[in-house]
DNA sequence: CCGCATCCATGTGGATACTG
DNA sequence: CAGTATCCACATGGATGCGG
C-alpha cells in the first residue's frame, strides 16, 4: 500500500469541489452523516450497494480532504466512527438542495414517462 | 455507434443528482453556460484539458438528462449551439455555492500549508 | 468489527487519424 | 467546424480471502 489519491489541480472552484464529492458514494456518505456520528457497520448497511473496499476507499478520501473525521476505539471488538467536520457541515446545505431537485426532477420524469400521462 | 448511458436506478435524489452531474467535466460545462449560449469549439476551448471525445460524450448525456439542449444549424461551416434548459438553470444556484464554498475551502488549505502560518 | 491484499473484469479517458 | 473511429493505457470497482 503505498500512496492515497492526489488531485490534480483544479481549474476552477467548481472542479475543486466534484474533485472532493464526485465519487461515486461520497455525496451519499456525506448526506448519511448529517444526523450524527456513524460506525463503519453502520454505514455500510446504509449506504446501500457499497462494498467494503469502496466505502474505506471514499472514507479515506473523504478524511483526507478534511470532510470527515475517523476516529478509533482501541478495544475488543474494534470500533471505528465516521462524523463530519466543519468544512464537511458546510456541504449540507449544497446537498439538501440538490436532493430537492432532485426529488423534483424524478416526480416530473415519472409523469412524463407515464402513458397517457395527462401533461402529454 | 448505439446506445448511450444509462443510469443504474438511483437509491435516492442525492444518488440520482450525482449520476446526473457528478462526472469529471458536467459541473464546469453547466457553469460555463450560465451566462447564455456557447458553440461546441467555444466550450473546448474554456473548458481547459478536456478533449473532443470526452466533451462530446458529456454534452450527448447532459443533453439525454433534459439539462441542456443543443441546436445545430444546417450550414457550412456547421455551427452547434448549446444552452441550459429549465432543469439544468435550476442546478446554478447550487453550483454557485459549490463554488463559494471551494474558494474558501482553497484559501484556508492554502494558508495552513504555507510554512511559519501565523494560524500554527 | 473493521478493515487490507490480491486478482480480475469492466469502464474511463487520452492520442491520433479521419469526415460531412 | 463539429464531430467519429480506432486503439490503447490506466483507473475504477467487484469478489474473495486473510488479519489485528
Amino acid at each position: 500500500m503505498e500512496k492515497r489519491t492526489k488531485h490534480p489541480e483544479p481549474k476552477c472552484g467548481i472542479d475543486y469541489a466534484f474533485q472532493r464529492i464526485g465519487g461515486k458514494y461520497k455525496g451519499r456518505i456525506l448526506w448519511r452523516l448529517r444526523l450524527g456520528t456513524l460506525r463503519y457497520g453502520e454505514l455500510r448497511r446504509t449506504v446501500t450497494g457499497v462494498t467494503a473496499k469502496m466505502l474505506t476507499q471514499a472514507l479515506r478520501e473523504l478524511e483526507d480532504d478534511g470532510l470527515i473525521e475517523r476516529k478509533v476505539y482501541v478495544e475488543v471488538p474494534p470500533k471505528v466512527e465516521y462524523s463530519l467536520t466543519g468544512p464537511g457541515r458546510e456541504l449540507l446545505p449544497f446537498l439538501a438542495q440538490l436532493r430537492d431537485w432532485a426529488k423534483e426532477q424524478m416526480l416530473v420524469n415519472h409523469i412524463e414517462a407515464l402513458p397517457g400521462s395527462f401533461l402529454k
